[in-house]
RNA sequence: GGGCGAAUAGCUCAGUUGGUUCAGAGCGCCUGCCUUACACGCAGGAUGUCGGGGGUUCGAAUCCCUCUUCGCCCACCA
């Protein structure tokens, strides 16, 4: 750890060793000790690749626990990963497709097998990926969604919601996957917005009395109609209703009904109904006792319930021969292009079919009660606030929520039904039946599986030993905050809420932080089919994490997306690879310049600088840092991640770097005295902000921290104390005084770039009409302003310099005048220009501040401390104006 | 169809309670510099009807109304 260090910051070389050394001393572990601090890490799919959504993520997570570590809790960040059933059962029946296999040809047990050797080999690329970005995870405390220690949570929670009634079995349409052949909830079906069609078509009366027209935009279904419906009060239907349909291309008779869920206004106000393929038709069907005939084979074909002729069509053929048939048959009244939102599944995003099927629920509306009343209770805090109302929206129109899936990958329902004719018993048990416990026949399991949310929404407690009651989910449950991405609120937020409510009458968590998205330039989504992805570890190889994590949370506002440019990695993650660089230059520079002890700046000991012994330039560095460690430690806690990131960046950069280090050069070089303080005051204040910046670019911190003077081997910045706020630091005066310093230095560099005044060639320049504390301030500090500004001489007098006829000039906003003589490289004509436009800006100023002051309205009205303001603005300008006036004179300008 | 949000520099965005952070930052752009920590750097610059219109107010990027344009969430008008 003390072989010299690269000019430029080598981040390959660092990080992998770094974190290493970390988890070898267990520091991301619980320390047992404090205020706990618990974040559940939602779970990848087991079978994921991290990308950048990934890397947003685990970054603002990662700047959080650290963070709450460094301020002395027992921060826990719980890593795991999810079995993700649909999407891992497709990822190995692709596998299988190559070898020109189905799951239904090597069988349920094989696949299932086939399924858990494929994880085990890839299930733990993805954690070694959330490594390398440097997450500090409790690694010991992994969790896995299908492990058998979360199976059996699993059906400790379905045995005790189906015991309280709250699970049950029925027929009812559902969202089917054709694809994947599964149900799907209702937030599985993602409804997109589409430009379809919708046909109208006559349905003639049985009794060749007239006919219907019925408007449609799925016109395959009317295979499986089994009647019409009206509103009961449209007076054009009032003389069909209870008539008779022949229904054409299959020829059944169905029935005309009247339902007041049916639109008088919408289409032609008549509906056909499909109740196996349609949730409302479905609805109004059982009103009426009408049939439910499903004319759909599970992966959409038409099935032989219909006519023969369209028996094993694609239901997309299907409805282009039905159209096709039905003009040839002239009962094709027309087609509109027809704007509506169609389901898509969330896994294959094929479309989804409504489908009549027996399947598993979960009663919501208890559930959802508890978790709407926390959030108007004000005990849930989203980030951003307006999330919260989604969630609110979301749990006031709940509905049932179907988790069984028809697929092999998952928790199989725990349930078994008695074979025995006579018995028939459905029992929901924890431990696997052979017998029927009623009747001791033999009993055989539910097929389905359980949706994956099922499993994940019990991670906040399943992943800390329940449903036992061990010391880790009494100390760690509940936990803090929850960071995603907001896709997912529904799908697990809400749920984890509702199951922690119901499980152990908890909130699980009270921070619910939902990112942006990451998108590219074209504001598009990152994906792998648009090829527009960034590799995260491509960034990390490249630049380091520590970039890649100050580029995402510097330039994540408050729920925004991020958007980076996936063709141009080096100017999406410039600055984080910038700074980075900075800062490693700055603690190359500051680390070389020490040699020897350095004294401490508090204490008791007798060596400790005193504050008589810190110039000006010290005293502002070290109220710029005290004032660095109040912002950045209250955007932290406001989870404004970007504001404290921020802040230290502006710290370091153009606080530390650009003014103090410069100015102390002098003294650290021994050309002035004094280089023990400004030592001490640098590694101090540089201390300081690597422990702020530490949550946000850990390993670069760490590296540099653990150089620092008096450091022990084991000293380690993960777990130092986070800096404390010290009211004797702060120090107005010192902040306002070298802000003059720094004013001068600048209007000096100002003029000397408007003369092309060479780099390297000393000037002089002198001030006048100085306050007092300013010219003590320039006195202390002469060498430093001499030297920012390269300057030979740099003097002060009461009024302006005489002789000043070929200099440069310029007013400050204290009125204090500077005169800088350049001889010939003056251009008076132009020096006159310029004055002149400055007085120009100021007169119009002035003006406008006279008007206002005029202003009885405002001068009545206006807080006092503000019309007094106001006028000191007025003052100081027409001060300045008149300086400026003065040097147009003594250059004897044209007026 | 219901609900919510956004529009500020070429790009991505800050701007928290209406008045000294009020017009800002980063990236990009222009000029000059390889000044013994850093060219991934230093110094100096340019750039805006704060989406349009109206209103409230002594005072509006900030509050209200309206229009336009984008975005997000929800939704069984077939």
């Amino acid at each position: 750890m003390t072989e010299p260090l690269s000019p430029q910051y080598e981040p390959k070389s660092v990080e992998a060793p770094l974190y290493r050394w970390w988890l070898a001393n267990g520091w991301f572990g619980p320390r047992g000790t404090g205020e706990p601090y618990v974040i559940i890490m939602p779970p990848p799919n087991v079978t994921a690749q991290l990308h950048m959504g990934h890397g947003l993520n685990l970054s603002i997570q990662d700047v959080m626990i650290r963070f709450e570590r460094m301020r002395g809790r027992d921060a826990v960040w719980v890593p795991g990963t999810d079995h993700a059933g649909i999407a891992t059962q497709n990822v190995v029946e692709k596998l299988l497709a190559k070898e020109g296999k189905t799951r239904f040809d090597v069988g349920r047990e094989a696949f299932e097998q086939r399924v858990r050797s494929y994880v085990a080999e890839t299930g733990t690329t993805i954690l070694e990926q959330i490594r390398s970005l440097g997450a500090s995870c409790d690694w010991t405390r992994t969790y896995y969604t299908f492990s058998d220690e979360l199976s059996r949570a699993v059906r400790e929670a379905f045995v005790s919601l189906f015991d309280k009634g709250l699970i049950y079995r029925g027929k009812y349409i559902i969202n089917w996957c054709p694809r994947c052949l599964t149900a799907l909830s209702n937030e599985e079906a993602e409804k997109e917005e589409t430009d379809g069609r919708i046909w109208r078509i006559r349905y003639p009366l049985a009794d060749g009395s007239g006919d219907i027209v019925v408007a449609t935009t799925r016109p395959e279904t009317m295979l499986g109609d089994t009647a019409v419906a009206v509103h009961p009060d449209d007076p054009r239907y009032h003389e069909s209703i209870g008539k008779q349909i022949r229904l054409p291309l299959v020829g059944r008779l169905i029935p005309i009904v009247a339902d007041a869920a049916v639109d008088a206004d919408f289409g032609t106000g008549a509906v056909k109904l499909t109740p196996a393929h349609d949730p409302l038709d479905f609805e109004i069907a059982k009103r009426h006792g009408l049939e439910a005939i499903d004319i759909m084979t599970p992966d959409a074909r038409i099935a032989e319930t219909a006519p023969e002729r369209f028996h094993g069509l694609d239901r997309f053929v299907a409805r282009k021969a039905v159209v096709a048939e039905l003009e040839a048959a002239g009962l094709m009244v027309g087609v509109d292009n027809h704007r509506h939102a169609v389901g898509h599944c969330y896994r294959c995003d094929t479309v989804v079919e409504p489908r009549y099927s027996d399947q598993w629920f979960v009663r919501m509306a208890p559930l959802a009660a508890p978790a709407l009343q926390a959030y108007r209770d004000g005990d849930l805090h989203f980030v951003p606030e307006r999330r919260g109302l989604e969630y609110a929206q979301w749990l006031e129109g709940i509905r049932d929520w179907c988790i069984s899936r028809q697929i092999w990958w998952g928790h199989r329902i725990p349930v078994w039904y008695c074979q025995s004719p006579g018995c028939a018993a459905m029992t929901a048990s924890r431990t696997d039946l052979d017998r029927c416990p009623t009747c001791g026949g033999t009993a055989t399991q539910d097929e389905d599986v359980l949706d994956t949310w099922f499993s994940s929404q019990l991670v906040p407690f399943s992943s800390l030993g329940w449903p036992d009651s061990t010391a880790d989910l009494a100390r760690y449950y509940p936990g803090h905050a929850l960071v995603t991405a907001p896709e997912i609120l529904f799908f697990w937020v809400s749920r984890m809420i509702m199951a922690g409510l119901e499980s152990r009458a908890t909130l699980p968590f009270t921070t619910i932080y939902l990112h942006g998205t990451v998108r590219d330039t074209q504001h598009r989504k990152m994906s792998k089919s648009l090829g527009n992805g960034i590799d995260p570890l491509d960034v990390v190889d490249r630049y380091g994490a520590d970039a890649l994590r100050f580029t995402v949370i510097g330039g994540l506002a408050v729920g925004t997306d991020v958007i980076l440019d996936p063709a141009d990695l080096d100017t999406s993650f410039a600055s984080g690879r910038n700074f980075a660089n900075k800062l490693w230059n700055v603690g190359r520079f500051l680390l070389s310049s020490l040699d020897g002890p350095v004294r401490p700046l508090a204490g008791a000991d007798p060596n400790v600088v005193t504050r008589a012994e810190l110039s000006l330039a010290d005293r502002w560095i070290i109220a710029r840092c005290e004032a660095t460690v109040r912002e950045a430690t209250e955007a932290f806690e406001k989870l404004r991640l970007n504001d404290a990131a921020n802040a230290v960046y502006r710290f370091l950069w153009n606080d530390l770097a650009d003014w103090y280090l410069e100015a102390i050069k002098p003294r650290l070089y021994g050309d002035v005295p004094g280089g023990d303080v400004a030592r001490a005051v640098a590694v101090q204040t540089f201390d300081v902000a690597l422990r702020l910046l530490h949550p946000v670019m850990p390993f670069i911190t760490e590296t540099l921290w653990k150089r620092l003077p008096g450091r022990a081997d084991d000293a380690t910045i993960v777990i130092a104390p986070w800096p404390r706020p010290d009211h004797r630091a702060v120090d107005p005066g010192a902040v306002d005084e070298f802000g003059a310093l720094q004013e001068i230095v600048g209007a000096i560099r100002s003029i000397r770039a408007e003369y092309n005044v060479q780099p390297g060639q000393a000037i002089r320049a002198s001030l006048a009409r100085c306050g007092a504390h300013v010219t003590a301030a320039i006195h202390q500090q002469r060498s430093v302003i001499e030297r920012l500004a390269k300057l030979s001489a740099l003097t002060v007098t009461e009024d302006e310099p005489a002789g000043a006829d070929t200099a440069a000039g310029a007013v400050l906003t204290d009125g204090t005048s500077l005169t800088v003589p350049l001889g010939d490289l003056v251009d008076l004509v132009k020096e006159c220009a310029r004055l002149g436009q400055e007085i120009g800006r100021l007169t119009a100023a002035i003006g406008n501040q006279e008007t206002k002051l005029a202003n009885e309205q405002f001068v009545s009205r206006a807080p006092a401390d503000v019309v007094e303001k106001e006028r000191a603005k007025l003052a100081s300008w027409r001060d300045q104006a008149a300086v400026l006036e003065g040097k147009r004179g003594q250059l004897g300008c044209p007026p």
